[in-house]
DNA sequence: GCCAACGTTGGC
DNA sequence: GCCAACGTTGGC
């Protein structure tokens, strides 16, 4: 089972939204590395949804509900996310910067990524995080 | 095939 | 508002 993180900004499509719409097609992603990941997705993996922008937070774990296909455009691919539970706390990007055990997580060692993958250690020292 | 110019992302 | 990172484009 693969865990994954994906980023995307409150204001245009946030956990909110996730949560509100019970799923959506996390389609757009025009970058061959985020895509990479999105094709290594399997039904049933957990993602964590991240904040860019203002909050620069984790808010909330989603699920991978179908694996990708093709997203309408040439070469590129869509998953369908659907929202699991809220984290305890937000995690923000200052505390995962200041937590040693995530020293080398993808997110952290490539800002703009936008889909990367989360190691098992690293997603538990996240979840640590969101409930002390 | 190289590289400069440019656009986008995202943190500060 | 600025800047670093980095991907893409286009001239050569």
């Amino acid at each position: 089972m693969g865990r994954w993180l994906v980023k995307t900004e409150r204001e245009s499509y946030g956990w909110d939204d996730l949560v509100r719409d019970g799923g959506t097609e996390w389609d757009g992603v025009r970058n061959h590395a985020a895509a990479k990941h999105l094709r290594a997705m399997a039904a049933g993996d957990p993602v964590l949804v991240y904040h860019s922008g203002a909050d620069k937070a984790a808010v909330g774990i989603a699920r991978v509900a179908r694996a990708a296909r093709p997203d309408g455009e040439e070469g590129w691919v869509s998953v369908r996310l659907e929202p699991a539970e809220p984290l305890a706390a937000p995690v923000t990007l200052a505390a995962m910067k200041a937590t040693p055990a995530l020293k080398d997580m993808a997110m952290l060692r490539q800002s703009r990524l936008s889909v990367s993958p989360v190691t098992a250690a690293e997603w538990d020292a996240i979840v640590a995080i969101a409930r002390r």
